[in-house]
DNA sequence: CGGAATCCGTAATGATACTG
DNA sequence: CAGTATCATTACGGATTCCG
């Protein structure tokens, strides 16, 4: 039992890019709103498809947790069998550019060392 | 020892943000980029104390993977007692702007939020 | 289908010495 | 000062079971 208050309540940060992290960094939660961001909505098996590495607690705690930041929207339709779709929130959304710009800077540092890398490097699906 | 090799050889992403993620994601790589481009150049301690919660070996780890991937310089001075300075490389610098966004990111979610936060939360030094 | 709960093993990280 | 070495702790992954 997490607690429902708001969760960066309490915590303390000596700049603005500490509380940034704390919202959206670590391990999945980037690479989570980046593929909501890129397909606008999804059903929590879709979203485990897109992260082919991610465990299901794992993915449902980062999941609550962008939840309760307000990142990310949960809306469950009452049905059997269930059926849940994430998508991000007005918050969520404005933070796609910034990760289409981290996107575009991988990108430039793969081409400036392509010779470093192999050649299978990427199973680009875009 | 790790391997004096390209680190990301041999490794695979679906799209160019895992392999940002990759580079420069995890829990101290990005803070750590952000104040050496704040600062411009830290020695040793100095960057330890910015990041008042790191251990030295998480310290000492994360900067030999960002100096493999060419992200940061480390510059030894061989004198007694020791002294090594740590900056951007290029490539490094380059993500500067982009770190910024989100800080500035962070910003307006704070003050979107300011009701939620603590009024302790931040301790700011800038 | 979308989880939650459990048990267990391993990998990542932390605390605390210690050293060239 | 700038790290290493060692050991302890925690986080995380994997598999399984259960449920509305």
């Amino acid at each position: 039992m997490d607690n429902i208050d708001f969760r960066l309540k309490e915590k303390s940060y000596r700049c603005y890019f500490e509380l940034t992290l704390d919202l959206i960094g670590g391990k999945w939660k980037p690479i989570i709103l980046y593929y909501l961001g890129f397909h606008g909505t999804l059903r929590y098996a879709e979203l485990r498809r897109c992260l082919s590495k991610i465990t299901e607690r794992m993915l449902t705690k980062q999941l609550r947790e962008l939840e309760m930041d307000k990142m990310v929207n949960r809306k469950i339709y009452p049905q059997i069998p269930p059926k849940v779709e994430y998508s991000l929130t007005e918050k969520g959304k404005s933070l796609i550019p910034l990760l289409n710009q981290l996107k575009d800077w991988g990108e430039g540092y793969f081409n400036d060392n392509i010779e470093l890398f192999d050649h299978k490097t990427l199973e680009l699906e875009e």
